[in-house]
Formats: structure tokens, sequence, C-alpha cells
DNA sequence: AAGTGGTCTAGACCACCGC
DNA sequence: CGGTGGTCTAGACCACTTG
């Protein structure tokens, strides 16, 4: 439908089959407006694209270059999600165990992160992730009840986040997040199985709706030896 | 000079004076172009760039809002970086101390992370960070001595990284982040001062050129008590 | 000097929202 | 239905690299 992502599919290919070969200069823009019967405009909306997925760069008065291992790093879709285990993991056998389910008023730290009064409920919740039938993760999760009405046990067991995608239409605008290593509490020494001395890895995350409006708060405490955070940063803007 | 990056600032300092209150529309796109005497297109791509910042978001048929808590995570440059703690901790006394520094040929995993051969030499280099006097962080940096000629133990103290930009004129491209929770070594309880059960954050990083060749390698290694990772990830497609 | 990518325009059509 | 933002065009000028 939308042409400068049918153009930026079709290049993108052209690299993934090494017909563009890593390191070697692409077609310029014109070329590329006339093969596609496209204006050049839309032609470099395609390349925006493909550079802000770190396949290729520019340089003016020289031409488009495919990057040198733009394969290997070509893994678009990596822990920058919080779409939840399930969709992580697909392949492993991921269950999920709701530890507690429960209403409550936020405690200070919490009405912080997810901008609410003293008087407005959350639901909080502790799950436990089982990968492979070992344990993997605690997660601990506080939404709004009133921006999650009708949130069940079974959805729990579920995935909540289709749950808020299909059924409330909601839609979400990005997340902050922080990692630390941490000392083992006595939840993670009895869900985990962690030893006294193992270290944990927190995530803790605010995610927003697209409106900002901050939605969940959650920590997520990860065995140290299963578990690792992957982030690809790529460069937008040269000075 | 550029005139989307312009009208970009001004409607950002909006924003930020409160002219454009958040949880409001800001004038459509007609009126904006007519205001700063610019095409609509123009006036898209500044809204293009507040949109990525997440200031701002749109929807189709109505028109464009700033976000709740627009100001709240506008944190722009935080943990994606990798120039160095110099940077990052302005502000405060931050000290360099080289632990080591030598030349050698890089084993398997060195090689697969700088995509070398096995005789291509490289600089491996453990350097020392201190914060306001206490031990910080540990770092074990690898680089390709092909790519950084004439690094000196002088440089090391100072800023590698405004070496590599200023003296040899490259410019970054990414970086590949992995972090982890581990048990101390005795590197970090020699160095860093941890006790025997205190975990340690590691962060595993290649840095890459602009056109993709791998360029630095390095683990840091950081007390769990006073460093975290904070990642601002912003949604940047609506499906 | 020729060729590259970056910016910008004036206008067009479309999909979507709200009245 | 009018107004919004998203896409697209054909052409222009500019900054830059390379021969």
């Amino acid at each position: 439908m939308i042409k400068y992502e049918m153009i930026a599919n079709k290049i993108r290919e052209r690299i993934q089959k090494g017909e563009y070969a890593e390191d070697t200069l692409i077609p310029d823009q014109v070329t590329l407006s006339k093969e596609f019967g496209v204006s050049r405009m839309t032609v470099k909306k395609a390349m925006d694209i493909l550079a802000m997925e770190g396949l290729i760069f520019r340089k003016r008065g020289s031409g488009t270059y495919v990057k040198k291992n733009a394969l290997l790093n070509s893994s678009d879709s990596n822990a920058m999600e919080y779409e939840g285990l399930t969709k992580q993991l697909s392949g492993y056998k991921v269950e999920g165990k709701a530890i507690s389910f429960n209403v409550e008023f936020p405690d200070e730290k919490i009405r912080e992160a997810l901008q609410l009064e003293k008087n407005d409920p959350v639901y909080n919740i502790v799950r436990l992730r089982l990968v492979d039938g070992k344990p993997y993760v605690i997660e601990h999760t506080y939404f709004p009840t009133a921006l999650v009405p009708g949130l069940t046990e079974e959805i729990l067991n579920k995935s909540v986040y289709e749950f808020i995608h299909q059924n409330l239409g909601l839609s979400f605008g990005g997340a902050y997040r922080k990692i630390q290593a941490v000392k083992p509490s006595e939840y993670d020494k009895k869900y985990l199985a962690c030893q006294e001395n193992d270290p944990v890895l927190e995530v803790e995350q605010i995610v927003h709706l697209e409106d900002g409006t901050p939605f969940e708060y959650s920590r997520s405490r990860n065995r140290y030896d299963t578990r690792s955070y992957t982030i690809v940063d790529i460069q937008r803007r040269q000075k």
C-alpha cells in the first residue's frame, strides 16, 4: 500500500540476498526512482527507514553504501519490547503462574510512577515465569484499575498485553526502564531458587500509553544465569 | 540553517515553556506552515522529530497533541551513549586510572566481536574509574591497533573517544550492548572493593564505526550499589 | 564539472475523525 | 461534511565528493 515501505522492503530483501553486497554502493536515488516509477523523495523515505535500521549509511556527494556486518546486527526486534515473555521466547515452553493477585492503594513510589492519587486503586500482581519448567523471572506488576477494568486471574495466565490491545483498544507509546544488579530477596530465594550469593538482574519499567498516560509499573527480577538484556543502538544523526 | 530543525526547536521550546500545554492540541500543520512561511511538508518533518523525541503524538483526522508528562520523560541523551563516563557524570569528580595497557593477539571471543584475523593485534586496556574518590567501574577494553594507531597511556588518562574523533576523524555508527548481573571476579574484589556476595553489573559492548566496522569491544564491570542503566524507549510506529 | 544525497516547495489525493 | 494528518509528485536549489 504505502510505496516507501514497499520499496524499503524490496531493497532490504536485496541486501539480505546479497544482491547488494555488504560494504558496496547501491544504485543512486535517481536510478532507483526510475526503476520503481516513483519520485526521488519517495525513494529517500525508503532509504531513511533502512538507515534507521542500521543496514545502510549515506555520504553526501558519494553515495549510499551497505554497511559491513549489516546482516549480523539486523536483529530488529530484540530486547526493546514490552510484549512480555510469551513472544520473546517463542519456541520454548513458557509457563506463567500467578502467585498473587490483589487490589490495593498504591504506596508513595507507585503513586509517583503511575501519576496517581492516594485513593486510586491499583492491581498488585506477582507472577512467576517458568521456561522449560525452570524458574526464570518473578514479575511484580502494578496497573491502575481504572485503566484495565475487568482483569481476571484467567487473563493473567494468558497474555495481559493481548487483552489490553484487543479488548480495551489501547496502544503503547513507550517505556522507561532501569536495569540494575541486586541481591536476592527472600521472594527470589523461594521462587527463583536463588542461592544467598546469587545476583539478581532487576528490570524496573514504566510503560506509557500513546498519549503519555503511565500505564504499568513493574519490577522483573531475573535469575542471573539465564537472562541478559541486549540493546542495539543505532546512531541516527551524524554531527 | 535547516528549516525543519529550527521549527522543531521553536515548537519544542513552546512545549517546554507551557505555551502548548500537556495533553492539549497544538495548531494544525497548515496554520504552522503559514506562521513560519514554509510548506506543509517542512512542518511535518519538524513534527516527525518531536514525535521521535516522545513530546507529541498525532491522530489522523483529529490533530497533533502534546503528550502527558512530555516534560518528565524528555531526558534526551541518557544511557544510550558511548561517550565514556567523562561526559555522563559531569559535575562529579571523575578520575581514570590505567591499570594495564598491553598489545596482544586476540583470543577467539574478541576475534569474533571485532571481526579480526588471528594475527591482527589489539590493545588490551584495563582502566579503573573513580567517582568522588570511590571505585565505580572497571573497564576492560580492546581496540584493533590498526584502527587506533598511536594510542598512548597519556591519552588513556584523558578521553580516548575525543582522541578518536578529533585526531583520527572517525565517527560512530552504533553499538551492540548486553547487560548482565554477574558474580564478582578476583579483579572486582581487588579494585572495586566488592564483597564476596556483592553482585556486579556487567555491560558488554561492541561499538561500530559509521560503515559498520567493529571498533571497540569492552566489558564494564560496575559496582551494584552505584550504577544502573536507564533506557528510554519511544514507540515510533503505530500499527 | 559531473554526480551524489539533503532540503524545500506548491499542490494533489487519500484516510480518518468529529460534528 | 469540513478539517486533520499521511503520502506522493515533479521540479528546484544546495552541499558535498570525486575525478
